[in-house]
DNA sequence: CTGTTAGCGCCTTCAA
DNA sequence: TTGAAGGCGCTAACAG
């Protein structure tokens, strides 16, 4: 069933009903006569053919880390929001964190396949860097900030400051903070300057032995850096943790060493998944607003691709604090 | 840059450098000519005009109903690791459980687009099953099990009885149930079903009161849910909840009605969703191998795809109890 | 082993 | 307002 068919079952010209599936001129009484038969015999047009002639295919390319993480499906969820509703259909490559199978994707896209690519970032290496700025056609990153690139990032410095604010705000005097790889700028580098620079505000001595940098991002890597640090004895009273999933690490590490926490160890991160305020003691964390963040770089990217606006767009998404138990408050 | 650049700058005819990049015969010597140009040119050959040729698209459209849903991004985690081994890519369709959307993709897909659909599917209506069973392109339906129709469905069944046993062996008498609709045949029927048979078989006597509905899937349907119960006045000592998200909400409500689990009513739960094993008190629950069911559900389908094969495949998966404090359970 | 050639289905000028 | 015709980039006969 193709264009050919309808119009000879129509008695019009290929033309016409091509006129008629993109809002061409056409007469109401042959309007009528193909859709009648478009109805009747359930046509699509075939999008390949669609593409192959006008250089568009309503795809929009989303490379993500993994998408069973919680903050990422959130921000996919977002992106498809948007995205469907400009009638635009997402392909998803889900790339464990292998940086290999990101460049890969990044280069699959840019020569072909999708009209628009949105790249959920990690680790930024000068390759993806010089990926993004080789793109002809419109691509935004997201979770990372990059000068020469179209992006949406979280106000990951801010959240940085305002968890450990609270932590000030509970009378703690020494900080620690599990800290992330500074090659993940967003979550290494900006949540620990954030941390410092807070650390100095209230002139609050900044000890080395009291930040530790997890190996990875799980609840393992949490207790371990927790264990690293409870192995110093240095004294702490209040703990910034990069995510989540790491203060649940943290805090298991903690319990099974006899701490309390708030009592004696107050605790605060960044991401407020759904865990945190379920978890006992329920966490006190930051929003970034993931899914929203998928929605504006959504928006972003639809921009781009219908304005052909030239300057560079950006977004910082805003961020907001949750105090709850584990720095003391009440239920 | 298309295949007779390529073919004009390696001094060959574009059906050579199509057989190239289709493993055809090419001579040693022109291979080489040809893989330096592409090197040099970085030349990908058009999707849109492959498919349009071949109507082969390597594209596999999956519908979700919610791609922040914890199992249903295992699922696509699962669907995209097998998917993407054999160079196919994943169309994603978030519907957000509405109805309508599921059946436009499905319409949409079946058209045009990709070279196969998984649908993972929760209310599953005689429209949805009439638009499967027309589908000449393969398909198969993820979560759910349906005889006239491919499927990879989990043991919902069993996972219940695993549950309510567990329950029975902690000694509870009076046992309840938060169910689900039960137009939801996996989450609602087999789950229930599995429940009743359970007591049945331990010589328990089946309360109606003590099966109570819950309006969704939300923490907040199951502390409704619970508090509809507590309302009514029976007594229980155990209770087996449809999912996981249900048991936190129902958990909840106990707590500030001052009922202790495990001491006072066990709980038991499927899904063993990542916070059961982090919940305070960490929640016994069923593990009803999601990711493995989308590496299932995409190996089905890439077989269909490659060999035709006409006879209906299906295919259970294992479902696993993990017995935690809330029936008990030492830490 | 290689080149020529005819479309795949659609859109878009161009002429009527 | 409509139809004829060319071509998007590629593959698969087919002929050599």
């Amino acid at each position: 069933m193709n264009i050919s068919m309808i119009a000879k079952l129509a008695g019009v010209s290929t033309a016409t009903v091509s006129r008629y599936l993109n809002q061409g001129y056409v007469s109401e009484e042959k309007r009528l006569k193909i859709r009648e038969v478009i109805d009747r015999t359930g046509y699509m047009p075939s999008s390949s053919a669609q593409t192959l002639r006008t250089g568009r295919n309503n795809l929009i390319g989303v490379i993500v880390p993994k998408i069973s993480s919680e903050p990422v499906a959130k921000m996919v969820d977002g992106i498809t929001e948007v995205v469907n509703h400009s009638s635009y259909q997402v392909l998803l490559a889900n790339t464990g964190s292998n940086t290999e199978k990101e460049l890969e994707y990044l280069k699959m896209f840019r020569t072909n396949n999708v009209d628009g690519v949105i790249f959920i970032g990690t680790l930024m290496s000068k390759k993806h860097l010089a990926l993004m700025k080789s793109y002809k056609k419109p691509i935004v990153l997201l979770g990372q900030q990059e000068s020469e690139v179209p992006c949406v990032y979280y106000d990951d410095y801010d959240a940085a400051v305002q968890a450990t604010d609270c932590l000030v705000r509970c009378g703690c005097n020494n900080i620690a903070h599990l800290s992330v790889t500074l090659r993940d700028k967003a979550a290494g580098r900006e949540r620990r300057s954030g941390f410092i620079d807070t650390l100095q505000k209230n002139r609050l001595h900044i000890r080395e032995q009291l930040i530790v940098e997890c190996g990875g991002f799980s609840m393992e890597d949490g207790a371990v850096a927790m264990q690293k640090l409870l192995d110093c004895k240095v004294v702490f009273d209040g703990i910034f943790c990069a995510t989540d999933t790491i203060a649940f690490g943290a805090i298991d590490c903690m319990r099974r060493a006899g701490i309390h926490v708030p009592q004696q160890v107050c605790v605060t991160s960044v991401d407020n998944c759904q865990m945190a305020s379920l978890y006992d003691p329920r966490l006190t964390s930051v929003d970034l607003s993931h899914r929203t963040g998928g929605i504006e770089a959504g928006a972003i990217l639809m921009n781009m691709i219908h304005n052909e606006t030239k300057n560079i767009q950006n977004a910082k998404m805003p961020c907001h604090l949750y105090e709850r138990e584990s720095t003391g408050m009440d239920r």
